[in-house]
DNA sequence: TTCATATTTCCAAATATATGGAAATATAAG
DNA sequence: CTTATATTTCCATATATTTGGAAATATGAA
């Protein structure tokens, strides 16, 4: 489950170029993240402005933070970004699911789902 | 496909109270939409207030507007929802997706997924 | 210790977004 | 044509976010 107000800093920390980069980026590096340094080198931004926009992604709960040694390595947390989606799935049509597929004939041979990120 | 610049535009729209509120209303409305009118209304928001926010959104291309006499009619774009989704799932863990899984444990007993939104 | 590296916090200026009253536009009814 | 309803556009003010230099903190190496 997921708060209204965790959503929207959800959305709020994904609503800004760099953090999204950012965002991106570690779901492309996958569990095993990317230290702060390699961040900055591959979006080539500021420390202090890095620093700051990583703080957010984490305050909304998308990223975790662990130290290694001198370096601090940042990965996504896949389970929140799940519930994200959740989040803007459920409560669809008034308990109508089904009003809510794009048309109707497509429904028959909908693709199978991904599990996402 | 969606831009990258959709994709920040979505998230924009989606990270403010009022907005993330009208979205939620007009998903729960489903295809047949609301009129702004009834969004003020429920809402409770004064209507040039309203208008700007069903601005940012229609801008983003997550609702769209319709006229129905002296109404605006409102309804959320799904295709488009289900697209932004689509983006922030795409290219995980560097074209490994398996690794992108919550845990593996949690794989062979995964809930089937429902279309978004 | 002392020095170097990695990253953060502080803070002030620049930029962007949100708010709502008053006026404008669109449509329909009498 | 006049009036009423629905909604938008205009615009000034208020509020929030972004930026990056300088200084502070944390860790490890010599």
């Amino acid at each position: 489950m997921i708060t209204d107000q965790d959503a929207l800093r959800s959305f709020a920390a994904l609503a800004q170029e760099t953090r999204l980069a950012l965002y991106r980026r570690l779901v492309e590096a996958g569990p095993a993240g990317l230290s702060a340094g390699a961040l900055a080198e591959a979006l080539d931004v500021p420390a202090p402005t890095l620093s700051f926009h990583l703080a957010q992604l984490r305050g909304a709960g998308l990223i975790t933070q662990q130290r290694s040694s001198r370096s601090l390595i940042y990965a996504v947390d896949v389970a929140r970004m799940n519930d994200v989606i959740a989040f803007l799935s459920d409560r669809c049509c008034g308990g109508q699911p089904e009003l809510c597929l794009p048309t109707p004939k497509s429904a028959p041979h909908a693709r199978p789902r991904r599990k996402a990120v």
